[in-house]
RNA sequence: GGGGCGGUAGCUCAAUUGGUUAGAGUACCGGACUGUCGAUCCGGUGGUUGCGGGUUCGAGUCCCGUCCGCCUCGCCA
């Protein structure tokens, strides 16, 4: 059967909307066949499909036009239809696995707007999902599936409440470029070359940062945007190469009227999008959140906090521990230094519940963190048993109350410098929570981290490196402290706390801000510590420090990742599902197969000439991209 | 750049130690059927086991390379 070229029909109603209550009236639905039941001859059920739900359709020889069963008779998966008819009560009874499953249309007239082919799989078939390389190949079909139209409304439905609740506290929306300057530090860029001037490239925004500073200075007090930011970095499951931020910036603020307005803001989505009232943030600070938790964005659902036992563990005879404790000797916080340490964590009921199996993969787990192992022993009412319980003999009675241990328990140990044991005790510990099932559902942990460090220091290229950006300010109480600081008072430097601040929901990063640096004095200082020279700070910076000098408010913002609020609120694990096109993991889009090659003439129209040598093989590729 | 897992019918998967004609469910095609809703029943089509090479009397299975996808370390100011 042909179909038609235009509609006849205009919908007066949702494939999913129709209840009891309209039983008796006319109707007319549009939508996708979502499945056939062919009872023969004189009966057709037909479930159609749009957004809203399912409603099913009757073609009953006794109830309809001539030729409309037949017709009904050649309709399969996925073909576009329009109908008209009238409600009914079923006369089959009702199926209470549809909100519409009181009713059924009964079919007076049949447009067929648009047969489909054979599809490579059936969005309306939840229980068989086909592969996620096919799904994104035909992202067409896989967006048809209800759970990814919720995400899609998800999605929508958080960037409309931002815009209201920021437009009602007076932030304006404010469009920066996608065409910028390539910036020094941070992630790579995506490189966009310039046509008119050769040899020259624009890089695509890792974020709007500086443009919403000078937007500050610009005198547009707040402002929001909801944009798109690059980072030509290795995705991951909740990261992705090109990706979305709710970014804000407000002048004449201190550091807790933005946590307050960020906050209040994270619990309105919250409310709105999930009905759920989120209690005021915990607060930690950095240095808290990596003791007791080896991470900057600690999963506060669950406990096996860590313990530093670093001083029992220099009483015992364990080499493991003695060697660990040696390293990176040094004074001063092992936080800044990296000292040797030795933590531990205790597991409730571990000794039942922690396999052999489990324990020897945990030591093996860790050491993709650069940690040796993961010692464990068992507690007994006596003292401890099985793993290394020989070598912690001497430190029982101490250990057991500094880590209030009780019979039954697993204890897991970490011994090595700060910030590998951290790390891996860090990781260890979210995958014993897993692996026991400790987190609850539907609980919301939500934290502000602050207090960060304003630098971390790199020996491989033997300089500093801002831990949040260049741009953060130092606490107020720490400015004099930087100012006076000589890039040689290593410790010193790496002891100034930043005017920064993460907002953290069940281990997840979701936002990140600070408070910038509005004096020029201060950025220029952090300039010279980060390795600028003056020239180059001039060069790449120049239009920032010109702007601080003539007259900046003092500022504070933050940024949200869109796709990972959107992410927990739509309950997915993987940030592709939030994202309507995706890329893979080799920054491919599978459906429009982006990124390709390009005519001679544009080259050379952006002065550029492809290296032969580092073509990949587009035969291989194009040959298993397209199975068919 | 490193580590791990995977790729078999349109789809989801199976195939003993390397051994006969690579199977099942579903989809698809044909037929039957007036109350199904994962419809049912009968019959049928459908495969270069991602690709290339190697070992072997014999390879879906073993080895090497490569491509694609996923997880991950590095990276992500």
């Amino acid at each position: 059967m042909s179909s038609t070229l235009q509609t006849s029909l205009q919908r007066t109603a949702a494939c999913g909307e129709l209840r009891i209550e309209h039983a008796g009236q006319p109707a007319t639905l549009a939508g996708w066949v979502n499945n056939y039941r062919d009872h023969g001859t004189g009966l057709v059920f037909i479930d159609l499909r749009d957004h809203t739900g399912l409603t099913q359709l009757v073609f009953d020889k006794e109830d309809a036009p001539a030729g409309i069963v037949e017709a009904a008779d050649k309709l399969r998966a996925e073909d576009v239809i329009a109908v008209k008819g009238k409600i009914r009560k079923r006369d089959g009874g009702p199926n209470p696995k549809l909100p519409t499953g009181e009713i059924e249309l009964v079919v007076e007239q049949l447009e067929v707007l648009a047969k489909a082919d054979t599809p490579p799989f059936q969005p309306g078939d939840e229980q068989n999902l086909p592969g996620e390389e096919l799904r994104l190949r035909h992202r067409y079909l896989d967006l048809r599936r209800p759970k990814m139209q919720h995400v899609l409304r998800t999605r929508h439905r958080v960037t409309k409440v931002a815009r209201d609740f920021f437009d009602a506290l007076g932030f304006i929306e404010v469009e920066t470029p996608n065409l910028c300057r390539s910036t020094p530090e941070g992630a790579r860029d995506f490189l966009v070359p310039s046509r008119l001037q050769p040899g020259e490239f624009y890089a695509l925004p890792q974020s709007p940062q500086l443009f919403k500073q000078i937007l500050m200075v610009a005198g547009a007090d707040r402002y929001m945007q909801i944009c798109r930011c690059f980072r030509d970095e290795d995705p991951r499951a909740d990261r992705q190469a090109e990706f979305t931020q709710i970014d804000l910036e407000m002048a004449f603020v201190d550091r807790e009227q933005v946590l307050e307005t960020m906050e209040a803001f994270a619990r309105t989505l919250w409310k709105e999008v999930l009905g759920v009232e989120v209690p005021k943030f915990q607060r930690m600070t950095w240095q808290e959140a990596m003791d007791r938790f080896g991470s900057d964005r600690p999963d506060l659902r669950y406990g096996l906090e860590l313990v530093d036992i670093s001083d029992l563990a220099a009483k015992t005879d364990f080499k493991v521990f003695a060697q660990a404790l040696e390293k990176n000797p040094g004074s001063g916080h092992p936080s800044t230094r990296d000292g040797g340490v030795v933590k531990a964590f205790r597991v409730p009921g571990g000794a039942e519940k922690l396999t052999r199996k489990l324990t020897d993969g945990y030591a093996e787990f860790v050491k993709q963190f650069g940690a040796g192992g993961a010692p464990v022993t068992k507690v007994t009412a006596e003292g401890f048993e099985t793993g290394i319980a020989r070598f912690i003999e001497p430190i029982t009675a101490e250990l057991k109350e500094r880590m209030g241990l009780e019979p039954g328990d697993t204890v897991i140990f970490g011994a090595d410098g700060y910030n590998t044991c951290s790390k891996a005790l860090g990781e260890l510990r979210q995958k014993v929570a897993k692996d026991l099932d400790l987190i609850g559902k539907d609980q919301w942990a939500f934290l502000w981290v602050v207090d960060f460090p304003m630098f971390e220091y790199d020996e491989a290229t033997k300089r500093y490196y801002a831990l949040h950006h260049p741009f953060t300010a130092p606490r107020a109480d720490q400015a004099e402290t930087l100012l006076s600081a000589k890039p040689e008072d290593k410790q010193t430097l790496l002891g100034v706390l930043s005017d920064g601040y993460d907002m953290v929901v069940n281990g997840s990063e979701i936002g990140g801000g600070s408070i910038r640096i509005h004096r020029r004095d201060v950025q220029q200082k952090v300039f010279q510590l980060l390795g600028l020279g003056e020239e180059e700070a001039k060069a790449k910076f120049g239009f920032l420090l010109d702007a601080l000098r003539y007259g900046a408010p003092p500022h504070g913002g933050i940024a949200f990742g869109l796709d990972r609020l959107v992410m927990h609120l739509a309950g997915t694990e993987n940030i592709r599902d939030v994202i309507a096109f995706p890329k893979t993991q080799t920054g491919a889009d599978l459906m429009t197969e982006a990124p390709s090659g390009v005519d001679e003439a544009q080259l050379k129209d952006l002065h550029i000439r492809v290296v032969e040598a580092e073509v990949k093989p587009v035969e291989a590729k194009k040959l298993s991209a397209n199975p068919t």
